[in-house]
RNA sequence: AGAGGGAUGGCAGAGUGGUCGAUUGCGGCGGUCUUGAAAACCGUUGGCUGUAAAAGGUCCGGGGGUUCGAAUCCCUCUCCCUCUGCCA
């Protein structure tokens, strides 16, 4: 959520940010909550004044009662009957007035940093670098949809898709064998390089509240992403961001705690409604998948560097993948509506000749500090942090690289880095 | 799931209708003393809103009510604890 005051000293900046990612209805949607803004803080003087006069009357009857004088109390009583009935009217408008502003004000995405290029689709996202080779695989190569069904020629597919189906539905695969094996390789792999980067584990709960889908960013607006349980108005966690940087939900930090690194590993479940199209064949896209995310809360002047630190670290996990990738930069149209830079990492998967999104690493400034007040204390002053996170990684695009990329005419060969993980070096 | 008891400032814990945003202790911060530290002593120490700074307003789990006045009384919701039951 943007910040209101904010947003009154800047509002030129404001509209032309958020016209930059095509925000269209930017400068009606301003204009507007400056309009309530002003009517509201009238209100609130109105009504602190009646409420201060109310305040004294009280005392005074207090006063004049002790005093045993029954007249010039009932005087006073009379007097805050009217003072009551006009502070109920104001108390009444300006909640009214509030909730209209709020409304708006929480449709508003976050304000995207002067570097993101513009552009209103994925086509014009900027290609900051790209690394490794691209793999020449013959004609007869296979994608990873087609390669888990070849292996592993003893025990059958290590995905399974159509299993998945029977147990659930489409989306919900079933991984066996060496498939499960590699996965659970993949995330203790992560997970100990986290730990190596100074990242402290959580176990989160996959289950969340409405609380704290609204101090991330998911709600009120992408709720029809998420898997919802009606008894509890409970959600199924789209990715780990939110329970972990919720641990951080109205937490006034000090600057010595800073800054706060955590990685965890969780299941994440996303409903994907309305994006099954072509390319979402086997592992591309999932409505469950696991994915090893870090969190990172710094103070705002150094909310940049430690992006640009969280970029190299992912970086340095596909390199040791042995994966091709590239980075980039996302236009402001192609952004989170709660980020204000992302980076988005790709692999390269070989058979499906088509670069994969593995990872998303975002800075999402104050925006989603100020939903939580997460906050810290600067010079006597508590102010608000910038929250971060990223993808590290997310394992099925991962899985379908690897799988791809490998695959020779003796197997599919693992990266060198996971054999020790995964205890083998090749499907066969 | 049933019965009972709770929810107060970073923590502990008073406060049961009126100068209570809240006694006190611990912790934190500043100072005196000390070569330094500890101890002791003195001072200070909530959030939000508002202002140039004040003043003022608001908040004692959330919401609603009674009253001139509510942390305190009433209703309701949520959560926590104890006992009983069930269960990985």
């Amino acid at each position: 959520m943007l910040q209101l005051n904010y947003l009154r000293d800047h509002r030129e900046a404001v509209i032309q940010r958020l016209k930059h990612r095509f925000f269209l209805t930017a400068e009606e949607d301003v204009d507007r909550i400056l309009a309530f803004d002003r009517k509201r803080r009238q209100l609130q003087l109105d009504l602190d004044t009646t409420q201060a006069r109310s305040n004294a009357l009280s005392k005074e009857i207090g006063q004049r009662m002790k005093e045993g004088n029954q007249e010039a109390a009932e005087s006073a009583r009379r007097e805050t009957a009217e003072l009551k009935q006009r502070a109920r009217e104001w108390g009444e408008e300006l909640a009214t007035t509030e909730k209209a502003l709020y409304d708006v004000l929480v449709t508003l995405p976050n304000l995207p940093h002067a570097s993101v290029p513009a552009g209103r689709t994925a086509e014009e996202n900027e290609v900051v670098l790209q690394h490794g080779t691209l793999p020449d695989l013959p004609e007869t190569a296979l994608p990873h949809w087609d390669l888990v069904k070849q292996y592993d020629r003893k025990t059958g597919p290590i995905v399974d898709f159509e299993l998945g189906t029977k147990i659930t539905g489409a989306g919900f695969p079933v991984y066996k064998g060496k498939g499960a094996r590699i996965q659970r390789a993949l995330v203790n792999f992560f997970l100990d390089e986290a730990q190596r980067a100074g990242y402290v584990e959580i176990q989160p709960p996959l289950v969340i509240n409405r609380d704290s889908g609204f101090g991330t960013g998911q709600l009120p607006d992408k709720d029809g992403q998420m898997y919802h349980i009606p008894e509890e108005d409970f959600f199924l966690i789209p990715t780990a961001e939110v329970p972990i940087t919720n641990l951080y939900r109205d937490v006034i930090l000090a600057s010595a705690d800073l800054p706060v690194k955590h990685v965890g590993y969780t299941p994440c479940f996303r409903r994907e409604a309305g994006s099954w199209g072509a390319h979402v064949r086997g592992l591309n896209r999932l409505h469950q998948f696991d994915k090893v995310e870090i969190v990172q809360v710094c103070q705002p002047e150094h909310s940049y560097a430690v992006l640009e630190e969280m970029s190299q670290y992912v970086q340095g996990l596909l390199r040791k993948l042995e994966l091709p990738y590239r980075v980039l930069r996302l236009c402001g149209g192609d952004m989170g509506f709660t980020a204000a830079l992302t980076y988005d990492m790709e692999v390269y998967s070989a058979a499906q000749k088509r670069w994969l999104e593995v990872s998303s690493i975002s800075n999402f400034e104050t925006y989603q500090a100020n939903r939580l007040k997460l906050r810290y204390k600067v010079e006597g002053k508590t102010q608000l942090l910038h929250t971060l996170n990223g993808s590290a990684l997310a394992l099925p695009r991962v899985l379908a690289a690897i799988l791809e990329n490998n695959q020779t005419s003796e197997g599919i060969l693992l990266p060198k880095i996971l054999q020790p993980y995964a205890g083998f070096e090749k499907i066969d």
